[in-house]
DNA sequence: CATTGTGAACGGGTTCACAGCA
DNA sequence: TGCTGTGAACCCGTTCACAATG
């Protein structure tokens, strides 16, 4: 194994194949094998040999992955082998939702820090967290080093928010507001938009 | 034109495309470029000129796209020119959130109806909906001809809740749960799952 | 002998570059 | 002149097919 550039598209198939291996272990496999966990992604198996290989030689010839180990070096690949602070910006219903989220344990990232700039919201708990004040946003995720957050806030907000994150040193940010946000390239930033799915699926529908 | 099978890749981008182009409508914008748009969604104008051209010669020479018009086919296109009903399963926090959701306005969705099987929440009210009984799912859905659902359950429901969806007639699926769903060849199933996106992006993190 | 790892072949999506046209 | 539409070239990801091997 060369450490070469790996495509990012390849990066972007690991966190399913690291989900489809959790819910093998908690089903009780131990060992499995790119053809099953094709079947069960809708990837070929092929695929799935070439994506891992390009890591390490993960597999045993004849008998397939152990689950636990994959599981190991996925995240460690993917660098969800430790639980990763992140702060969530704007209360409202999708923020709060998140903070509210069950999803994250075990995916690797653990939600320490939510902000709203209501001062009716500010004080008040949700789940295990106190709404922080957005005017401190910048100062507390500095101190706490956090690298990853989620914004959640409305779209005439996004950019301002997103620039304020890079200020405190976020590099990688998760976005449900429906806009391209500008950022440094040092940055990574995705999106979560479901009319971009739905609209996606209508296309194909009478 | 010929209206030639269109690889979903680009299917995939149209909703971007669409977007966009309301964005800048919002903003006055009569006209735009595929350089523009190129640069407001980080894809070369290239291919924004090719995608649209599997449709249409939507453009003037020398002078670049109309916005309104662009809007007008892009949403004819993708079957968004008038708004589908969409059924939400599933009233907690993420239900709560999707159905109180004010970001499918003007993008082709309206929530016409949420299911929830607790009997603690059926019968309240969220927004301008209440909350119907789960137990009522296939009726009620084949009654109004719904096509579309959003299922906000745990993993745990999520194939169940699919199963009934496509037994009530519905064809396209969004799911917030984070596993993989059987289902027919002819229903369409896409996925919102968070935690793929941050470990998308933590690979990129020391 | 079932299944991996992988070079080679393949296929298709992206970019290039320019003719065409307002 | 400026920008679209598009055939051709290019590039890169996927599939193929089989040697390797526990």
């Amino acid at each position: 194994m060369v450490d070469k550039k790996i495509p990012d598209i390849i990066i972007g198939r690991l966190p399913k194949y690291l989900r489809s291996l959790q819910r093998m272990d908690r089903e009780g496999r131990l060992v499995t094998s790119s053809k099953e966990m094709g079947e069960r992604l809708g990837i070929s198996a092929a695929q799935i040999r070439k994506d891992l290989s390009q890591f390490g030689e993960f597999g045993k010839q004849g008998k397939g992955y152990s689950v636990p180990f994959l599981i190991k070096q996925l995240s460690e690949i993917l660098h969800v082998n430790h639980d990763w602070e992140v702060a969530v910006v704007g209360a409202g219903d999708i923020g709060s939702a998140v903070a509210h989220y069950k999803g994250f344990a075990n995916r690797g990232f653990k939600i320490v820090l939510l902000f709203d700039n209501d001062p009716q919201r500010i004080g008040t708990r949700i789940g295990e967290l106190t709404i922080q004040d957005y005017s401190l946003l910048i100062e507390t995720i500095q101190e706490k080093g956090i690298k990853i957050a989620i914004v959640a806030v409305p779209v005439t907000s996004a950019q301002e928010v997103t620039d304020n994150l890079v200020k405190a040193g976020v590099k990688a940010i998760l976005s449900y507001a429906p806009v391209i946000i500008n950022h440094p390239q040092d940055v990574y930033v995705q999106y979560i938009d479901p009319s971009i799915h739905l609209q996606r699926m209508t296309y194909y529908l009478d």
